[in-house]
DNA sequence: GGTTGAGACTACAACGTTGCAGAAATGCGC
DNA sequence: GCGCATTTCTGCAACGTTGTAGTCTCAACC
């Protein structure tokens, strides 16, 4: 069968301990017993097995990435960096999609999978700060997303209220006043609609623009297939508008694509902001102007603060929040 | 810490080796014993201990999906559906990246990583059938995509050439005569792109239109970006076109946003079909017509045929070549 | 020359589970 | 009520690794 440290150690002539210090790095071996051991895991083919290494250290240098939807362009992305930056420190990651809500996510999070892993990155979309107890376990977790502050557990995000308000700004700083916002979640405070739509807002407040609540469109669930039915609902109202801050790119590309089709033109007629800087922002047409949340900063800073805690599983040092930079990204839906 | 099938035998009174047989489904267990066993377990919350199970029996539950990049909108949908028809059968995914070329792809096989799960899902990239011998190894493995045919592993696709030479023969009964073909890799005969265009010269045939090599436009890298720029390279010829048949979805969206730049008009100037059948080009502007892969039935495939191979190890069965269904999907860009 | 201490290596046990072999209890046929 | 098969349950060993607690050697020191 496969090789283990037996073969290694009995072909080195050494003891299999000796195999393992010399694998693990321990400092005090003799350059040429260190030689002769790594000739023989090199002549073998020796890998190491990793569920025996897991079971007797607790650890399997494997991490879990929650999300709720692979097909959502902006998640999609999130989990690439996220994967680069656990490979840049050697860790795998399983990826759970969570699109059942509440009580799925929660199954999932008490499941017999996360046993396997040493530390999970969750994107919260379901769970809310009522919830935030059931958190309150010894698994290394980092919290993405808005729906939980102030929680249990280390928390990182981008700036979603500034981020906003600077979307809504940048409308605003064009001559655009009638700026309609998609996205919002009705009585919602926390959570990422709540922030930005708190932000927009503020952007209002700041510029002596009347805030006018016709202006805002509730979308629940931000994929491209409901900011398209959203923006057909609303220009069915016929209330006047000629800016829309869209509280993600896929909501913006699904409205942008019905409002060119009732005849509006982008940006003439009406300008766009999204959030996210996914892909395909790039190449939609026109091309849509948007929120970087750097992505890869996230990603990076999530894997970094969850590393820390795994290793050191004792330091009960209080959760931390950190939210990355955001960068405005102007594009045609925009232009002047 | 974590409760173990001791606790649990405690706590019902009996060995764990019972313990153990009720949770393994082990049949001649007595209903009140059994009764006694899972009390216990929903007492304690047991769960089970992967690493040590994965140790014990050599199974882990865990299969890995290797895929040249989730940033391209195909295989963040084909990982989806994958992930869904795992989860259907207790299955776990780990997800890994291959965007680095042959070497990284021989790499990452051959890594310690691979020692961890049950099975590989490969979706052949930078590895051609010259290297089959390198996947000839015990390890359950089924192959997706088109590169190695005819090797040691079972292997799921869609029918591309049937699938281009419908996409093609689809512009062709709109009366389109000078279609071009966006995406070859001029010189190969297998993989994707040596296929599709094998289908595209066949439907061209049936129809009587004769093939005109300067309306083949190679791309090698099939991300929207690249789509864009041969687009762009093609527009400067004057090649005269009235039809394009893209490899795939995200190529054929760059193209199309290079064209209306232009100020070609789509369908009316030049209809244009994708391959893939990825959300977006529901939503873009035009929607794209495009050959549906039936990411489903390859993923739900793909993983039957892999269980299939890790529950019977021994059954040495030869390798399965499966094709599954494809369907044209008729959208604005190709409208009549 | 004896003590000390660091360096280099090793033996053993343990992580939590399941396969195997077997023991005890039960059922069945005559 | 006896032999035999089946059901029900158990003890032990093993999977491959690493943590702990050593042993042994040799140089340095007083």
């Amino acid at each position: 069968m496969a090789i283990t440290l037996h073969d290694v150690a009995r072909l080195a002539g050494v003891s299999i301990k000796t195999v393992s210090n010399v694998i693990n790095d321990y400092p005090h071996i003799r350059p040429a017993t260190r030689k002769k051991v790594e000739a023989a895991i090199d002549e073998l083919g020796y890998q190491p097995n990793l569920s025996a290494r897991s079971l007797r250290s607790g650890r399997s240098g494997v991490i879990s990435l929650l999300i709720p939807d692979l097909r959502n362009a902006y998640f999609a992305e999130l989990a690439d960096a996220v994967m680069r930056a656990a490979r840049a420190k050697g860790l795998s990651v399983i990826i759970e999609q969570m699109p059942g809500g509440k009580k799925e996510e929660l199954e999932i999070l008490r499941g017999p999978r996360m046993q396997l892993v040493d530390g999970i990155l969750y994107s919260v979309l379901a769970l809310g700060e009522e919830d935030a107890h059931h958190l309150d376990n010894a698994m290394p977790m980092v919290l993405l997303g808005d729906r939980i502050f102030n929680g249990p557990k280390d928390h990182v995000t981008m700036q979603n209220t500034e981020g906003a308000r600077a979307a809504t700004d940048h409308l605003l700083s064009l001559g655009r006043r009638r700026v309609a916002a998609l996205g919002a979640h009705p009585g919602e405070v926390v959570g990422s609609a709540g922030l930005r739509l708190d932000g927009y807002q503020q952007a209002l407040a700041e510029r002596g623009v009347e805030y006018d609540a016709s202006l805002v469109i509730p979308v629940i669930s931000w994929h491209r297939k409901d900011g398209a039915e959203a923006m057909r609902a609303f220009l069915t109202k016929g209330v006047p508008f000629d800016g829309l801050v869209a509280f993600n790119d896929s909501m913006a590309l699904g409205a942008m694509r019905v409002m060119q089709e009732a005849g509006l033109r982008i940006p003439d007629d009406v300008a766009v902001i999204g959030f996210d800087d996914i892909d395909e922002t790039r190449y939609s047409i026109p091309s849509l102007s948007t929120i970087d949340p750097s992505k890869d900063q996230i990603a990076e800073t999530a894997v970094d603060l969850l590393l820390e805690r795994i290793e050191h599983p004792d330091s009960h040092a209080p959760a931390r929040d950190l939210a990355t930079e955001f960068h405005i990204v102007q594009r045609e839906s925009s232009a002047i």
